[in-house]
DNA sequence: AAGGGGACTTGGCGTCATGTAC
DNA sequence: GTACATGACGCCAAGTCCCCTT
């Protein structure tokens, strides 16, 4: 079953197709769920033009940018443009004086006390949005990446503190700043750390930790690594300094299984089951409405593991023999009573649960309060992989305290084990890392799972940044980098061949670099340095058809027209081999890698995904964005361009469950609406001959106005109907087009603001509360910032 | 130079919360 | 106030890319 993916063929300007990958029309269908996932109709003449269009006046615009971006100065080679270097100098160095501290001892003492007793730290200080502690009165002026203390009190008279370290006198900045050069390097790490420590054993909070520990497991202690980190390795991006001090609390741990005492039926008979393996069927049994339950594979995997907790010589033998329906029941029945008698009780319980969470969500990097992203362990259940996963069904057990291992600062005290009579795998306190608790991937044991800060710290938005500021930089290397692989599409050496068009593909069609993968372990998917023979198919004069499955098992399907020279090339790949072998025999991600690093420092292939997204953003806002208009006229063309990019990069989803019905319900009421002109018109024309109305279709009478009422009303019902029709398009456009990935992992999100500031839209309106937090290092970019 | 492991980003989906129409 | 639609967000799988070892 395959979609119709014939495109037209598009006529492009190599010289001038140099800001945008080729999209073409592609048929959006997940390969593992073709059954209700219909191609992605870009087929609508209208869309194709516009795709048409916005290709070409794209491209014209990007020579001129070419243009524009010379008049940056000229950059050293090393990552020092990461700094806010797009906003006027002067207006950040005032912001930055107010740099932090790390000599606030009095402050962090108290801190750290007040966090580990679980105290919340906000009531000290208003709250904004909920969690971060932001000044409202001035936090506007300050430096985009910086963070406010957690306690409020000294904030402000140390803001210009400096710290007088390895003879060096120099303003402290946070750690976003330090790390992204080199300066750290000049004061060895041991010295650093040292400092801090002398100040941390002060802190009264700082417990023994053999009392800590003991006060769960009396004997036995869990490792800890009191080696400060790995050796560290010059010029090693890894073994760069993450954070100095790191205080929090540990993970949390799902409640014990609680049982049921539901029984199955084997063949027909209830069947008694210990608490353990109840605990699996209750997995199992749940899922029946998912696809999964009726694969056979996902069927397979899961009675190999549950029959290893039954035992061989169980009264049950055969899974098709089981009915869960008594299970499958019990689940519905607790499922729907939740809304009905337990509305308060609910609400108390989350409430409950959430005050409980709040001492773990929280870490103190540097001083700063920051919220963790995950810190609750997974739950155990049946492994759900995407797409053919060999894996699928199979159980994922539960995770104890000694499978973790926690990674906290030295002199930070060792949280305790949450599940009395338990312990800790191992504690150590390597700041060249960013994750604060791991543990090994019962599914897959050489993987591992990490605890990390959420998106909105600033570890993360300061690497988010950077990101972008790297993607950036590939716009004054693009040009050379095109020519370069232009110019080796038809080089002897078939390596430097296949780099060249692999280069090409990924630049144009934004696919993903494409590791190696283990088939045994994993779905079966591929990217541009994995692709099969059969996965391209040469359609002639220069077209390719690209099929495959990508990341996620989400099927690429597109047809694009080359170059000849790659076209050739790809002929040549082909030939001689079978379908399933490699199309780049030659190359793999590591080689591609290390070329594309020789073209720029530190270039990769994700990179230019990075680079589409945020520069079709950049340049279709920019085209698009008319003044005047209202803010959702304004979010409308904001939306196109947010597709145009998910397009681009491939970001699709399940058709919504509703979907159907709801595209019926419109379409009744846009018929309704017509049927009710039908009538208006009549009356109109009767009004006119001085005519009384016609009786509505209920039988009541209508009133008696005048024609230009009658008109009026016309002009109001033909809008309404005119409204839906474009509501049901556009609805009906983007139910394979997921918009949300882009905008959280590809689109500078400074394109954003600053089409905001621009266009007098407010930021709530494009990005959600949490994306608002994420992007806190991009809210006060200039107006006039271009990508 | 090749492979493995580690650390971090990217990704779709389900569920819960919130908004909106009636 | 209820029912439904929509959007937000958490979850955890699956990528990328780097460093280390062999």
């Amino acid at each position: 079953m395959r979609s119709e993916a014939v495109s037209k063929p598009m006529m492009h300007n190599n010289d001038d197709d140099d800001s945008k990958p080729l999209v073409f029309k592609k048929s959006f269908v997940k390969d593992r769920d073709q059954s209700h996932r219909k191609p992605f109709d870009m087929s609508g003449d209208s869309e194709d033009d516009t795709t048409l269009r916005s290709i070409i006046s794209i491209a014209t615009e990007q020579k001129i940018n070419g243009n524009t971006t010379l008049d940056k100065p000229s950059r050293t080679s090393r990552d020092d443009e990461s700094d806010d270097v797009e906003a006027p100098i002067s207006s950040r160095l005032q912001k930055k004086k107010h740099v932090r501290e790390s000599s606030g001892n009095d402050e962090k003492k108290l801190l750290v006390k007040k966090f580990q007793n679980g105290s919340k730290l906000e009531s000290e200080k208003p709250k904004v949005s909920g969690k971060r502690l932001l000044e409202k009165d001035s936090s506007a002026d300050q430096f985009s990446m910086k963070k406010h203390k957690a306690s409020s009190s000294t904030a402000k008279q140390d803001s210009t503190k400096t710290e007088n370290l390895g003879g060096k006198s120099k303003a402290v900045v946070s750690p976003n700043e330090t790390d992204d050069d080199d300066d750290d390097d000049d004061v060895p790490i041991a010295k650093r750390i040292k400092s801090d420590s002398s100040s941390n054993n002060k802190t009264p909070s700082a417990k023994p930790k053999e009392t800590k520990q003991s006060s769960t497991s009396s004997t036995r202690k869990p490792k800890v690594t009191r080696a400060a980190s790995p050796p560290p390795k010059k010029n090693s991006k890894r073994s760069k300094k993450k954070w100095t001090t790191l205080v929090h609390n540990g993970v949390t741990f799902p409640p014990p299984y609680q049982p049921h005492g539901t029984k199955i039926l084997y063949k027909g008979k209830p069947v008694n089951l210990s608490p353990d393996q109840e605990e699996v069927a209750t997995m199992f049994a749940v899922m029946r409405e998912r696809e999964y339950y009726n694969k056979p594979l996902f069927r397979k995997n899961f009675w190999n593991d549950w029959r290893k907790l039954l035992g061989k010589k169980h009264v049950i033998q055969k899974l098709d023999d089981c009915d869960f329906t008594p299970i499958y029941e019990w689940h519905l029945e607790k499922k729907q009573c939740l809304p009905f008698d337990n509305v308060q009780k609910n609400k108390d319980s989350k409430e409950k649960k959430q005050e409980q969470g709040e001492k773990y969500m929280w870490a103190i990097v540097d001083g700063v309060k920051e919220k963790i992203g995950n810190f609750k362990v997974e739950p155990p259940g049946l492994f759900a992989g995407r797409g053919e996963h060999p894996k699928m069904g199979k159980f994922k057990r539960r995770i104890h305290p000694h499978d973790i291992t926690l990674n906290i600062g030295k002199d930070a005290p060792i949280p305790e084990c949450p599940i009395p009579g338990e312990r800790w795998k191992e504690v150590k306190h390597d700041n060249t890392v960013t994750w604060l608790a791991m543990w090994n991937d019962p599914i897959n044991p050489k993987d591992c799972k990490y605890v990390f800060l959420s998106p909105s710290s600033s570890q993360k938005g300061h690497s988010d940044k950077k990101k972008y500021e790297k993607a950036r930089k590939l716009k004054d290397h693009i040009e050379s980098i095109r020519e370069t692989y232009t110019k080796n599409f038809n080089s002897k050496d078939v390596s430097k061949r296949q780099i060249a068009v692999a280069t090409y593909l990924i630049d144009k069609l934004a696919l993903r670099a494409g590791n190696g993968k283990d088939e045994d372990e994993e779905a079966d998917t591929v990217g541009c340095c994995t692709l099969k023979v059969d996965n391209v198919e040469c359609i002639h004069p220069n077209q390719l058809k690209f099929d495959f499955l990508g990341k996620d098992s989400i099927r690429y399907e597109n047809t694009v027209e080359v170059e000849p020279p790659v076209y050739k090339a790809i002929g040549q790949f082909k030939a001689g081999k079978s379908n399933s072998d490699d199309l780049f025999d030659e190359i793999d991600s590591r080689k591609l890698n290390a070329h594309l690093n020789e073209l720029m420092p530190g270039l990769t292939a994700k990179v230019f995904r990075t680079y589409n997204a945020s520069i079709t953003l950049d340049k279709t806002l920019c085209r698009e964005t008319k003044d005047g208009g209202d803010v959702s006229q304004k979010k409308l063309v904001y939306d196109q361009a947010n597709k145009e990019v998910a397009i681009i990069c491939n970001h699709q989803r399940a058709v919504p469950k509703s979907h159907g019905a709801q595209v019926k319900k419109l379409k009744d009421k846009i018929d309704e609406l017509k049927e009710g002109l039908k009538q208006l018109k009549t009356n109109l024309k009767r009004a006119k001959k001085g005519e009384a109305p016609l009786e509505g279709s209920d039988g009541k009478k209508t009133r008696n106005i005048s024609p230009e009422a009658w008109e009026k009303k016309i002009a109001q019902q033909t809008m309404k109907a005119e409204k839906m029709e474009r509501d049901m398009q556009t609805k009906e456009d983007l139910k394979t087009v997921a918009l949300g990935t882009s905008k959280i992992n590809y689109m500078d999100p400074r394109i954003t603001v600053a089409w905001c500031k621009r266009n007098e839209v407010p930021i709530e309106k494009m990005f959600t509360k949490t994306l608002q937090e994420k992007f806190t290092w991009a809210m006060d970019v200039e107006p006039d910032f271009r990508f």
